[in-house]
DNA sequence: AGGTACATGTAAGCTGTTACATGATTTT
DNA sequence: AAAATCATGTAACAGCTTACATGTACCT
């Protein structure tokens, strides 16, 4: 999804600055499904300006610098709207840990591990962060579908992490034939990064 | 991850073309987390051939095109693995699906419905190709453990769409209070895309 | 004194996507 | 006869990331 698409999805739920939009997407509900940086947001809003999907008056704060406080027009509503509409690219993981983990027969073994206990932490606190962004008000239906979503997907991924993290270690160490069951090991903590 | 250090991960299994590592990115067992288009591939091949961490030979067939076959050299191993330890990027759902259905109150139930089901589609399809690239060779320890965590990730995403997709009707239509327990309605099968 | 949060923007460079161009062979 | 598969590549365009540039105020 473009700069402009995702702006204009943040502006659907209120009016807000260019910094305000990027920590919608760094913390809050679309964290953990979009990207996007200050270098695509500040040239995305001046386009929507032009094109008047977006109208902008600044807002002078004392002690804090001055504040572009964006609204979505009717005009930027129906063209957002019109926009979901085409459609959509199909839902990825992307996941470079998985990447890694395939050359893990290359690797250090003790690399590998610190690998998976790095991901440990950065799926914890992925899903510390959604549960973090429910706290303030009670969801409305569409919202909580979307909320639960991420904690079922984000939550299996680390279970899985945790239960088999021991399994990468004893596999690459005794290299052992793939068919054989390997007993669960209880989990290790993460504590990285 | 960019297209060169991408290329280099197929060659680390074997020598390819710039077409078979395609398909690698498409049905592979890369597909459910990396992407990587034609328009990539070609001259990141081309751009390592000149730095000398592929070497290319081009192989005549007949009844089909010449084709290019790569093959990583020592010094493309070490440059990859050496790319490999520097800090990856956190694992992320990419959800195009979210984003829209995050707004599912401002379009039309049907259009909510039919976005959902052809998601579900989507999954069903996505975790038919994992199981499908496992089916010729015995995985080795570390490909399982990536596998593994592909079928599980999906699935949830699956199971969560066909149980949910009953309540995100109700929902939409009776606005009902949050806090009230909708009970589960058994999920319809997808016919789209 | 130094770091972090607030706040906006630009510019260069890199990367990637899309569409085009070509063409034989096999499958439907 | 049409469509898909095999096979490689280019070029234009769009897009994003990174780093830079600037400045206040609060917290430790």
């Amino acid at each position: 999804m473009d700069a402009r698409t995702l702006c204009l999805g943040a502006l659907m739920h209120g009016e807000a600055s260019g910094y305000e939009i990027r920590k919608l997407f760094e913390d809050g509900p679309f964290s953990p499904i979009c990207d996007v940086s200050y270098g695509s947001i500040y040239p995305a809003l001046t386009r929507l300006l032009d094109e008047e999907w977006v109208t902008c008056c600044v807002a002078k704060q004392d002690g804090r610098p001055d504040k572009k406080v964006y609204s979505i027009t009717p005009g930027g509503r129906a063209a957002f709207l019109n926009g979901l509409a085409s459609t959509p690219a199909p839902d990825k993981m992307q996941s470079e840990m998985l990447f890694i983990l395939s050359f893990g027969d290359h690797l250090p073994r003790a690399d590998v591990i610190k690998l998976v206990d790095r991901y440990i932490s950065n799926y914890e606190a992925r899903i510390a962060a959604i549960h973090n962004c429910a706290d303030d008000t009670v969801l409305p239906a569409v919202r909580r579908f979307v909320h639960n979503f991420g904690i079922a997907v984000y939550e299996t991924a680390l279970d899985y992490l945790r239960t088999h993290r021991a399994d990468l270690t004893e596999e690459l160490s005794l290299a052992r034939d793939p068919a054989t069951p390997i007993k669960n090991r209880p989990a290790v903590s993460a504590g990285m990064q």
